[in-house]
RNA sequence: CGCGGGGUGGAGCAGUCCGGUAGCUCAUCAGGCUCAUAACCUGAAGGUCGUAGGUUCAAAUCCUACCCCCGCAACCA
């Protein structure tokens, strides 16, 4: 058994996310953990609402919320949509928790004691109607290259040309469409990653089993230009973590907080620290996972995120841990993964384009998505979601070879075995092929979970369900029954016991329907991960009830598909 | 010459690191079965692997050049 952290990417606060987030990292570190945790490992998954930031707070103004009330509420409603999707998180946390603040300015504080913190005096946009600093995209102007008339200070949408801020004609606030914009000198913080650079570096290196899209980012940031560049870590905002240095005051900095992308990260640790507050548990339980001094040292920790997360959590944080000089874990593996795109375009939270976490949950219950967002997780390129692929493999996937399945075996077993687990007969030939290709299959199954290759993991476990179809199929017991009752019998019970097996590997993927296999013959003990699938497939007692579920996956139409094509892809 | 990912039968993908005449799912066609959600099972047709060169007995797989799509380019997360 090992010990295994695993943290999802953090989803931003300012509302409900899409496909294309939950896609990015909550889900397949959501089967990860679920793995983990089905092989026996101990596990500790851990996610959180990132709430700090520019576009928080201009959300909160959008919804006439104070900002608190509103990260609040959207937290409690990013955590219902999580227990919906059945994202089994150990504990989904808060980077505005108290842990976070004082995890955040105690790690500021080690940095500035190592020498690895600057300050640095930079010019920034400030608004007099905004009362506020305005970051580059919160300025919009006329570009000077296409003359296109909302230009953001950092990239120009229609030409797609970078700019500064000052490059634009007629700067506006975006916020407030204020004009009177002046540039204002202001002193932050700078993390001295350059410093580390080396250090970094020779780690990257040694992750020779990273995806590629994970350490080429890396080096990317490594090595490009100048190489690694030092990094603000401090922003002039209300909302945020104060500047610290550790528990003291840090003179110069009053009024300004740590920059969301110093904190985020922290908040894994944080989050963890939470779910010991949580249960009542001391520090020494929470610190076992991260602190390598206090029993983190045989901690597997491994990382999912969306492509644009790569930067900050195999450079910037890993700056932070390293530079603390303290015994902290370090990450172990990073998944990264591509993008989902929709229907031809990106999802856009800002135009409402695509499918959002909520809306997909009214629609259609968790198992329907997670098992078509797994199938296409973006794992080599970025991949799309069409309504009429979805609807396709769902029905082919999980209606057809699934839950039909669990249909015909049970409704047989109803209506000629009197709804019990079959007596008499033995198991022969045909059960023997059907269980050496599960050996095989399951083994493959577990090497691809093993390494985290979902899409293929994914393609494996449909092959292990049509392995039931098969065996099924082949051995016919329609045919069988009136000739030889006992040998009809043996059939029917291979197949019953394919549920509780079938549950468990499928649980990763569907949780819901593991649940209703599990259900089907309610085993006693409930089943473990197979070891040894003849053992695995010749539990179940003779003469015990079974249960015939309700239709498990009821299929998509044709109609159903056109209705939510129109409905979600207007504009 | 900014960086990275991708370009394989109608669609979606695997195979490329460690070269040996291409594999999977869907769709299509034919057959079987009738327990089941008009489901399931079997078989067939269909590609020469973005383009052009090169290395080799042999290349999707190595090398060179070019083309196309997507993302990123560090104060938006």
């Amino acid at each position: 058994m090992a010990r295994i952290l695993i943290t999802s990417a953090i989803p931003y606060i300012n509302g409900v996310k899409h496909l294309g987030n939950l896609v990015g990292s909550q889900l397949p570190s959501d089967v990860h953990a679920r793995y983990c945790r089905a092989r026996g490992h101990e596990v500790m998954f851990i996610c959180a609402t990132d709430e700090h930031g520019t576009p928080a707070e201009i959300a909160a103004e959008a919804a006439k919320m104070p900002i608190e009330d509103y990260c609040a509420e959207m937290h409690t409603t990013q955590a219902r949509l999580a227990d919906g999707f059945r994202l089994s998180f150990d504990h989904f946390g808060r980077s505005s928790s108290q842990r976070n603040h004082g995890l955040t300015q105690h790690f500021a504080g080690r940095l500035a004691e190592n020498g690895l913190i600057s300050e640095v005096v930079e010019d920034q946009i400030y608004s007099q109607v905004d009362g506020r600093f305005l970051p580059d995209r919160y300025i919009k102007g006329t570009c000077p290259e296409c003359g296109y008339e909302n230009a953001r200070g950092d990239q120009c949408e229609n030409c797609t040309r970078q700019l500064d801020p000052v490059d634009l004609i007629n700067p506006r606030s975006a916020r407030s469409g204020a004009t009177d914009l002046e540039i204002r000198k202001t002193r932050h913080l700078h993390l001295r990653q350059s410093a580390l650079r080396d250090e970094l570096d020779r780690w990257i290196d040694s992750k020779s089993d990273w995806p590629i899209l994970t350490t080429s980012i890396a080096k990317k940031w490594l090595h490009d230009g100048d190489g690694l560049q030092d990094r603000g870590i401090t922003r002039d905002l209300d909302w945020g973590i104060p500047v610290k240095r550790g528990e003291h005051p840090w003179p110069g900095m009053e009024d300004k907080v740590f920059y969301v992308w110093f904190d985020a990260p922290i908040a894994y640790i944080a989050a963890t620290a939470e779910w010991a507050d949580a249960n009542l548990l001391p520090d020494e339980s929470w610190q076992r996972w991260w602190r390598t001094d206090k029993g983190a040292a045989d901690v597997h920790y491994v990382q999912f995120m969306g492509k644009d997360n790569v930067p900050f959590h195999t450079l910037s944080f890993p700056a932070t841990i390293i530079g603390s000089g303290e015994p902290w874990k370090l990450v172990d593996y990073i998944k990264s993964f591509n993008f989902l795109n929709y229907e031809g375009g990106q999802f856009s939270t800002s135009l409402g384009r695509g499918v959002f976490m909520d809306a997909a949950l009214d629609l259609l219950p968790a198992d329907y998505w997670r098992w078509w967002l797994l199938k296409h997780v973006p794992e080599t390129s970025d991949s799309e979601f069409t309504w009429e692929s979805f609807r396709v493999d769902v029905n082919k996937d999980l209606a057809d070879v699934l839950g039909n399945f669990v249909s015909r075996v049970t409704k047989f077993c109803r209506s000629r075995f009197d709804g019990k687990v079959p007596e008499g007969g033995t198991y022969g030939s045909a059960e023997t092929r059907a269980i050496d290709e599960l050996v095989a299959r399951v083994s493959a199954y577990e090497t691809h979970m093993d390494k985290i290759e979902l899409r293929k993991a994914c393609s494996e476990l449909r092959e292990i369900w049509t392995v039931g179809n098969n065996y099924f199929q082949a051995a016919a017991p329609w045919q069988v029954l009136s000739e030889d009752r006992d040998r009809a019998a043996a059939i029917v019970r291979f197949a019953l016991n394919l549920f509780p097996l079938y549950s468990v590997l499928s649980e990763p993927f569907v949780p819901d329907a593991a649940e209703t296999m599990k259900s089907v013959t309610s085993c006693d003990p409930a089943m473990t991960w197979p070891d040894d699938i003849r053992v695995a497939v010749d539990r179940l007692r003779p003469g015990r009830d079974i249960h015939v579920p309700d239709t498990m996956f009821r299929k998509i139409t044709v109609e159903e598909q056109n209705v939510m094509h129109a409905r979600f892809t207007r504009r």
